[in-house]
DNA sequence: GAGCGTGAACTACACATGTAGTCGTGCCAT
DNA sequence: ATGGCACGACTACATGTGTAGTTCACGCTC
């Protein structure tokens, strides 16, 4: 869940806790101000985000990127799940239905680019 | 750390609980005979294994296939953190270090296959 | 200047999870 | 037959997390 707070947070860049609320209202979460104040409070004491004071209210922002924390959290998983191999997840990925013509050809010009980029 | 439980069940495909309490080592967790099976039982709760007895021992086996589970871990990754779209995770993926040249090579073969599927 | 509203801090509580010890019982060996 | 061991069941406890109510302080309004 907490993870849907940091989508929040990237897609608004900065916000108050009301401005989250709203937010991960739209991304389907519902929840009380004060959930949302105190799951803020503490991603923060983990470093996940940070505020600054804006009159009376908090304004917080990422601290973790989405490249890092997808990283951290994919590396995660392989792991579990697949013992670190790599392809394995991405054979299951491509194998599932949720993947389309349109990113099978998407990860095709990633892969182009990425081996002219490495020779 | 269930998925580590998991893993090691498919990787032994049954197991009692001293089985898995080794296999578990092996794959770098350490833990007290005591903890395995307190897990094993709670997961079977959870319908994730199931168990048969043998003798005095219980043999438990994995309910949930890896690729049920994988398919299910995944889409909640991608739906947190990408917002559902899975080729911002698979990009994110192709991009990292830790996928290789054989890798690319081996998901090439799997979009060409797919796409031989589909048509 | 006193009340009211607003917002952060503190408190609360249930549930999952990581970790492991103790208990009770049944089986095997002597 | 009996004592010890092996094994599941039960109990325990700290921590994280999802969720939200209550409190306290500050600033604005009349």
């Amino acid at each position: 869940m907490q993870l849907a707070f940091m989508r929040a947070l990237w897609e608004l860049g900065e916000a108050n806790v009301a401005q989250m609320q709203a937010q991960l209202a739209t991304n389907g979460q519902i929840l009380a101000v004060t959930t949302v104040a105190t799951v803020l409070r503490r991603m923060e004491k983990k470093s996940w985000v940070a505020h600054r004071s804006e009159g009376r209210q908090f304004v917080y922002r990422a601290v973790l990127s989405q490249e890092k924390m997808g990283a951290s959290v994919l590396s995660r998983i392989t792991d579990a799940l697949y013992g670190g191999n790599v392809g394995a997840l991405l054979a299951q990925l491509i194998g599932s239905d949720s993947v389309d013509a349109a990113d099978l050809a998407e990860v095709k010009r990633l892969i182009a680019d990425k081996e002219r980029r490495n020779g």
